[in-house]
DNA sequence: GCCTGTGAAGCTATTCACAGCT
DNA sequence: AGCTGTGAATAGCTTCACAGGC
């Protein structure tokens, strides 16, 4: 009941636990709307597709409890996973490469309540930049140092084509970005302290159409929560 | 040097390994325009950032046996991991969902030269049916079951807002659809056949900025080839 | 020497199963 | 009875390390 204090935060975590935990946020505030102010781990287990136990581990690791008569709270339990991730107010990213993917980005991440939204938005292109799209301004890629510096934005999202991809990576080291959700289809290198996620829509379609090749026959293994 | 034939295709594959092996398909039409016919396990692994064991692993999986001598066969490989995939002359997809995302995607797999192609589009809103957005057909969601079975397509991309997800996909089902790549913030609920892999951007985004915090400090374990 | 192929080991992630609580 | 929290067990994935070949 009590906000969870975790005394020893794990050393090392993995993006997939993260998933999931932004998962249960996600799902925890759709159940605001209910009348119940408790939640067992076999409900929210289905509704995040995993098993009861794999819920109470992950919260077990975030340190927060719940009771054997009311489960979890779900106010407190809100809480503790926004302390956790530490998103109190929201995050703010920088997107690089305004292509149709990138407009798509900023269109999604500029819906009203995001908890992340883009601050800024880069691009080699003269043609495209000192514009407002999707109410985000667009800035010379020349810019990204000083522009970055001055917001403190730690966040990143790629959306270049893949040759533009490493260069784009670079100038976001030096403007001290330590997390890149790279969309290009190309592997980045970064210093060992920047985090990369990569995410290359091709190879997440041709592994769809493989599986939906060996219909029934096979059986499938995989579904591991977008591959985090 | 020899055709692979995979006497026993493992009866479980996970979407990993078709994940890399996707990959490692990528790199190797890259390095078709090299003048070297040949390629070791050490070389691919640098440039999928995997370790050399990794590649020669799932290339053991898949049945393909290079030489010490020379490595393994850049030709005679691609035609092997083509034949495992088994994508000769290309996939088709569907996509649902004409939005900023949904436009993204057809930009991107109408791309020439692009080993899956987008086929049919379809959307709920009047407006966007019947038009051709980046030379794709759009119709109404209604038409999805007779338009997927005259085209026999077995793979959908799923854009949708949350809320029409699982009707889309329930829709996408009934067509014959056996795998779908669901971009949409929810959960399908589908039968076991079909394969479903999740993307969800925010969440990946909410990942990137979470380990972009722990700057430094405390170590990341994470990284694997976009969660698969 | 330096490569591949692969059994065995190591590591991570997930599930089991049950004690303890209400 | 039915839940949580968690040690132990299992399953899955990756790397080690070395035999065998050129």
């Amino acid at each position: 009941m009590i906000k969870a204090r975790f005394t020893k935060t794990p050393s090392t975590i993995s993006s997939k636990i993260v998933g999931r935990l932004s998962l249960y946020r996600r799902l925890l505030n759709e159940m605001l709307r209910a009348p119940s102010a408790g939640v067992y781990s076999h409900e929210l287990a289905i509704l995040a597709k995993v098993s009861p136990a794999q819920v109470r581990r992950d919260l077990m690791l975030i340190g927060y409890s719940g009771t054997p008569a009311k489960g979890y709270d779900i106010y407190s339990l809100l809480e503790s996973i926004n302390d956790f991730l530490h998103t109190p107010q929201g995050q703010k990213a920088v997107l690089v490469g305004i292509g149709h993917l990138g407009r798509a980005m900023l269109s999604h991440f500029m819906q009203p309540g995001s908890r992340l939204s883009v601050v800024a938005a880069f691009d080699v292109d003269p043609c495209k930049v000192n514009r407002v799209i999707h109410s985000c301004h667009c800035h010379p890629i020349e810019d990204m140092e000083p522009v970055i510096g001055r917001l403190g934005v730690r966040a990143g999202i790629l959306t270049v084509p893949a040759g533009q991809a490493q260069d784009a990576a670079d100038r976001l080291v030096r403007a001290g970005i330590q997390g890149i959700l790279n969309f290009a289809p190309a592997r980045l290198h970064v210093p060992p302290h920047v985090f990369v996620q990569d995410n290359d829509i091709t190879m997440s379609l041709e592994v769809v159409a493989f599986f939906a090749r060996m219909n029934a026959s096979e059986r499938v293994v995989a579904n591991d929560l977008q591959g985090n």
